[in-house]
DNA sequence: ATTTGGTATATTGTATACCAGCTTGACTAA
DNA sequence: TTAGTCAAGCTGGTATACAATATACCAAAT
């Protein structure tokens, strides 16, 4: 009896407020997140399902995920904060990323194709003409996706959740950073070395590349970044 | 006014129920984590707020972090389930720790002192006599103090943290593990290659002999573990 | 006997009500 | 004028109530 002849998808009952909330709050938390504020950071659980329209149940299960993953600290009987992250945070995050990273790398020389490691190098290809610093916000995007491209390509679900993770406290850091002095252009000569060490298929350098990469970016942060505290 | 003579203690107000009722049902979690275990995984959220003598709420956010945690997914109107790993989460589990350990032995040849880094070889000052296999329940135990004492002194938090969720899904698995073959007795060589790799202030050398370490335990599951899936 | 439809029950998702602790401000007394 | 005390209201923590849905069981019909 061909009754699925209607070919239908599963109706999404997807986590409906939970999740919602969590999302939009995360959202908006990180677009925020500009170092610059200097106003209150305190998030009103009445205020919030107010806003949204719901209760404070969701919000408040919303909230204890975004404490979870450090984006909001609460304090018992004070409420939900935004972190505004320490400078030494920051560079934890740095070397951690610095360890996945070079993790990821070695097992693309494992596990991916060639096919695979071309699309990093024509990534890069617009910018041949070695105009960086004219389309700096562009290349800022071509930069994280480069990143976020070498942890994919490991194949490894839990490294790629974790970076992620990672990924989305420093985007603010490294967007920032990126135009400084020549940073942008040291950044890509990087990158074609590490794709180079890819295709050669040799784990050792491509780890030690994208390990000093990502240290060089902590040496920097550590000696020019003056916005954090 | 010297009040703070009397050497207070800040009061533990902490997170009262929310925290407490999380400690104590991940802690349930992972002693039950026998993957011996065929029964039914579900966790009835009334069930467990009536036999810890609370309501249904903070049973509820206690949830929500052990999911973000992995411990457990929840299924939108049918409930909180506890996870069995699969195979290929605890390779790609060790997959990461490795990377972690690895960069935290970096760490260690940059910032531990040297009185630090003899505490390592004196773990296993006990087990000298070669008799490790006799008493495999106590090398088990030196063992794990071991990788996490390598975190630790890293000095590095978040590395510390992230290794140590990892630790805790892997405990079971590692402990079984142990037994296997004379992996207790490779496993003490390597230890002690490590150790003199972060004596002589090696960065490379302690940094892959952790990672191979590590890959090779990998290996070993992917080989001869049999009891996931 | 098997299948189908409906109903009852159980369980989660959400909302609301209640409580305890902190903060703040005003009032009083020295 | 100042300091101290008390009260009120804010805010989050917890409990409970209500709504929506899934599952299991039973009855009836083919």
């Amino acid at each position: 009896m061909p009754a699925a002849a209607l070919q239908l998808q599963p109706i999404d009952t997807g986590e409906a407020l939970k999740s919602r909330i969590y999302l939009q709050l995360k959202e908006a938390i990180c677009s925020v997140n500009i170092y610059a504020e200097t106003g209150e950071s305190r998030l009103d659980e009445r205020q919030l399902g107010e806003a949204l329209g719901v209760s404070r149940t969701p919000v408040r299960e919303a909230l204890v995920r975004l404490e979870q993953e450090g984006f909001i600290r609460t304090v018992p009987r004070k409420g939900a904060f935004i972190i505004r992250k320490k400078k030494k945070e920051i560079l934890e995050m740095i070397t951690v990323w610095a360890a996945l990273e070079s993790m990821a790398a070695r097992l693309i020389t494992e596990h991916a194709t060639d096919g695979e490691i071309s699309t990093l190098r024509r990534m890069f290809a617009k910018f041949d003409g070695g105009e960086v610093k004219a389309r700096i916000d562009e290349y800022s995007a071509t930069n994280i996706s480069f990143h976020q491209a070498i942890l994919q390509l490991s194949r490894c679900e839990l490294l790629n959740r974790l970076a992620e993770n990672l990924f989305i406290h420093m985007r603010s850091i490294r967007m920032q950073t990126i135009g400084d002095r020549d940073r942008a252009k040291q950044s890509i000569i990087d990158h074609m070395h590490i794709i180079e060490a890819l295709e050669n298929r040799d784990a050792d350098v491509a780890e030690r590349l994208v390990r000093e990469h990502s240290l060089n970016l902590e040496v920097h942060v550590a000696q020019h970044v003056t916005f954090l505290d």
